[in-house]
DNA sequence: TACATTTGCCAACAAGCGTTGACCAACGTC
DNA sequence: GACGTTGGTCAACGCTTGTTGGCAAATGTA
């Protein structure tokens, strides 16, 4: 709970900006120890100890870096059976279109309190769209970690393994592979 | 390719499998970089030289510690119905009972020499199975991929992210939903 | 103009890292 | 029993890391 102090706009604003920025990136392409607080310093034209300075430490800064939000899209509009679709779609997009999912998955498999952050995001983020559309919201959770084991999995391998055959897939063709596993986990009664 | 000198057994086997083994609980419960050589020596209980004088530097140690056999079973023999929820259910005998896919998931993720040990593993022992099992053998290696995407994002779940849904899943439940989603990527017609 | 605050750089610290080479003890072989 | 080989420890190296505190310039305020 961090209190609110409504301080207006400062001089080190786009400073701060471009330390956030270059920390995404190096979280993303590196992880969470690779990714050093000089490197990122380096990259945003600065020196290291504003980064202390601005985020008390490496920690208070990947904790601003990895906020995140998945942007999921209204699934109540639309037909239930094409909520597999729009999900798997709506991934794939946010994983390619900013860096935070990446760095968040780069540092939570070695760095707890980002696990810490990947496990809120999909409980309070994607819970709630379970809850919405599968048959029993008390198994809702279950269907969540289903979908996130799907969708997690496709972003390792294409996205961090880099296995090829995962990389040459088209999008369409990942959907079209990937839409019916996750229409399954978040709609069908259980097996 | 290695040279295989055949060399008997030394006084100083015991040793090296001492350190191996805690090379390969090391990496994977830290990773590649935050499991130090030291640690590692540390927990075989000899001088961190020694690791250096039986595997060259940190990369050999890695290379040694992360050799692994799938152990995939034969496939041929039952009916192929069931090959998704027997790989589902060997799978998970194989992350639970060794640690070095732990050890090579945690350091693949930051390491690019354990990301291509990951592949390869994938490539040359789950690829003969899809070429096996899937209908048309061109298409056996992108079925594999998307096996592996489910299997290995159900292991990033349960086992690094621990979701609690998925930790508290069942053995069972787990096979029960991944089951269908493995055998329709091996062995279903294009969607 | 005088002063306080903010923004930034610089130099250094202590600790930890992978790695090296000297040295000693135990062993196997003639 | 002498001797080369092997198994092991110890102390140190050069380097990088996160982090700190001091100082200078720029900015805002009276």
């Amino acid at each position: 709970m961090t209190t609110e102090v409504p301080t207006g706009p400062r001089r080190s604003d786009a400073t701060r900006a471009a330390i956030l920025e270059a920390a995404r990136e190096r979280f993303a392409a590196d992880g969470y120890e690779r990714a050093t607080i000089r490197a990122i310093a380096r990259d945003a034209g600065i020196d290291p100890s504003m980064v202390m300075r601005y985020y008390g430490n490496k920690e208070g800064l990947f904790a601003a870096a990895s906020e995140f939000d998945l942007r999921l899209p209204e699934l109540g509009a639309l037909p239930s059976r094409h909520a597999g679709a729009v999900l798997v779609s709506h991934f794939l997009d946010r994983w390619e279109q900013d860096d935070v999912l990446m760095a968040l998955l780069r540092a939570a498999v070695t760095h707890d309190a980002a696990a810490e952050r990947a496990r809120s995001i999909f409980r309070d983020q994607l819970g709630p769209v379970a809850v919405a559309l599968c048959p029993d919201p008390a198994e809702a959770p279950r269907r969540a970690a289903l979908i996130a084991s799907q969708i997690l999995g496709m972003a390792l391998a294409r996205y961090v393994l880099r296995l090829p055959p995962a990389v040459e897939m088209t999008r369409e063709e990942i959907v079209g592979w990937l839409a019916p596993t996750v229409q399954r986990y978040l709609t069908e009664e259980r097996p």
